[in-house]
DNA sequence: AATTAATAGTTGTTTTTGTAACTAACAAGG
DNA sequence: CCTTGTTAGTTACAAAAACAACTATTAATT
């Protein structure tokens, strides 16, 4: 029994990450998903609408690191449900403007709004530094550009 | 556009930490996978009869928080291929006692020295005390209560 | 004791996911 | 052009997860 007990799975980082995260994503989760039917994936596809404006699935893959698959299929519902509307590109007609509806515009603003308090709810358990820290590292985990100051730029 | 740029999804704290959570998992999952033919709940439970010795699928459940449906597939699988033995308890026989059994403590030893070592990769990423930091954030946002410093009681 | 409630664990059924194969459109080399 | 290769996105099928209903056993209530 007294083998290594110096390490533990509760110290373990992947473990702690998976489960921080299945915790903190409980609420808001059932948030969007009982308030819009939405999957996870369908409220990350209609975020990055949001936040970025029209887009196509590729650049949301790339952007979001989900498979295009999921991204088809989150679409594929998102446009069912109005949220979304598709429109091809002339030039290159294999590629698909993805843009959020009226009505996408509405769920976004309001689950944005939702985000945010809840983040702002989770964040008020630590110190203001501490909660920076832990962004800069998750991101650095993620492998997500640390965001430039000022000026998001657009595409 | 201009209305509220400050917020973005990757500011977003649950989305932060999945994202970190699904990277940093990816690597090790790869291992017990391949190794092991095991699914995360599987490698959770064998970890837990590891750390913990022989205990019962409501305890492992309580310390990890899977749901009893998914223990009871992920024991019949490790049960399957033979790294978990169990035993009905006697006094309360609706309860059944788990336990490792050495190919399963083989596993468990193998696997452990691997999650250390992918541990202490992730970790060198930063610094030492920002690491215990993460650690102990983590712990907080999954409701894990901070290990008491030396002694590991016994159950 | 007999009835009802609660608990440990399992099983069945429906959703979701993951992987890979597919279609359609474009691009490049000969 | 015409074969070969790439890319955007979809679809089909198999694996896995979620949720609810179920069995067996124990505890509580009358």
């Amino acid at each position: 029994m007294t083998e290594k007990d110096d390490f533990s799975l509760q110290d373990f980082l992947p473990f702690l990450l998976n489960r921080a995260a299945e915790d903190a994503s409980l609420a808001f989760q059932a948030h969007y998903k009982n308030r819009y039917g939405m999957l996870r994936n369908e409220w990350r596809v209609l975020f990055h609408l949001g936040v970025f404006g029209q887009m196509t699935a590729k650049e949301i893959g790339l952007r979001a690191k989900i498979h295009k698959t999921k991204i088809s299929r989150a679409v594929a519902k998102l446009a069912e449900r109005r949220f979304v509307s598709r429109s091809r590109d002339e030039k290159d007609r294999r590629a698909e403007h993805l843009q959020l509806t009226p009505a996408g515009e509405a769920a976004y603003r309001d689950l944005r709004a939702e985000a945010e308090s809840y983040d702002a709810q989770l964040a008020a358990r630590f110190d203001p530094q501490e909660v920076a820290l832990l962004r800069r590292m998750l991101r650095k985990l993620a492998s997500i550009e640390e965001p430039v100051s000022s000026a998001p730029e657009r595409d």
